[in-house]
DNA sequence: ACTTGTGGTTTAATATTCTTAACAACGATC
DNA sequence: GATCGTTGTTAAGAATATTAAACCACAAGT
């Protein structure tokens, strides 16, 4: 979607006419009707100043999603695709969605299961909740064991690592984002 | 951080020259140069074509996250502090992240709990799974009852209601992004 | 019907960005 | 040490964005 169209969008949306928009953001009327007829490709500095009478972020701006397509919204317990492997399953919720800012999963780590000393690291962030059993969880040199109800939360940049080192399996639900598989 | 640190820093990590990026940019050297210096705030179409010689999309620029800061990580079942009300309990997990991309709930529906007629609506996506207990979800004039293990994930612009029809309580972990409350 | 106000659009002048083509600084090679 | 190739920077002109002030259309009063 084009940047006019978007910014038509969301003036819309925040129910600011382009004189009342243009005021707020320091900018002419003018100035906004030729963007949002893409008339004109705007500085990024005019653009941000009129995104700052909204107010708004460039980062969320560009980032706006705009058609909502309809898709399938549930899914049943068995037919969720294994991400992983015998030792550490994990169960993708949403797999027929296209454009996943989320990745939902059931994981479930069998007494043993580790993914390993070499420490995960990548881009976004990540949570989980622990359901049934134990899990020892390593975050950046802090090492904790959570339990049923205990969650963690961190920036998926900090190297860690999952084990479980009880004897019963240990099931977790877990969002990350963005996706990263 | 302003526009030409951001983009000096992503040329870098992409292993380029100005004039490298520039050529497959088709943009000249100079641009970027100035670009870079903040001696010129650039267009956003040409700031646009810059990036696709990476390729970076405006999103990701402006997105594009500097300093992993150190943060907490783990937190107790006990300490999440409740978003919802008597009825629909809402537990965040990690309260301490500031700048969150996610956010992870732990719900818990009493019986006859129910997010109301009017349906809602908002940025972003979300998707769950069923722990223990029933609950009806409606989204976009589809309704389904989800059981334990069961999940649903769809874009929160579709207009959507939880309501748990059971005479149990039903919990739900779930996680949308961005977060909106 | 005539004003008044608001909405978005357009035009000519001004301000800014972008290109072209040069420059200076650094390292490698002969 | 001279030459070459590469780096980032810069000056002047061409191209584009922005402003200021007009325009047109529509609706609400009077």
């Amino acid at each position: 979607m084009d940047v006019g169209a978007r910014l038509r969008m969301v003036r819309d949306r925040f129910g600011l006419s382009q004189r009342e928009l243009a005021k707020r953001a320091g900018v002419t009327n003018g100035t906004i009707s030729l963007i949002e007829q893409n008339r004109v490709s705007p500085s990024v500095s005019s653009l941000k100043k009129v995104l700052e009478g909204l107010p708004m972020t460039l980062a969320e701006f560009f980032t706006f999603d705009v058609e909502p397509q309809q898709q399938r919204a549930f899914y049943q317990a068995d037919e969720l695709p294994n991400l992983g492997n015998e030792q550490i399953q994990l169960l993708l919720v949403g797999t027929a969605h296209e454009r996943r800012d989320i990745a939902i999963l059931r994981e479930r780590y069998e007494p043993g299961a580790d993914t390993g000393p070499d420490m995960l690291f990548h881009e976004g962030q990540e949570g989980g909740v622990v359901i049934t059993g134990e899990i020892e969880v390593t975050v950046n040199n802090e090492t904790r064991v959570l339990g049923p109800g205990d969650s963690y939360y961190f920036d998926s940049k900090l190297p860690h690592r999952f084990r479980n080192i009880g004897d019963s399996v240990c099931e977790i639900v877990s969002a990350s984002s963005p996706p990263t598989f």
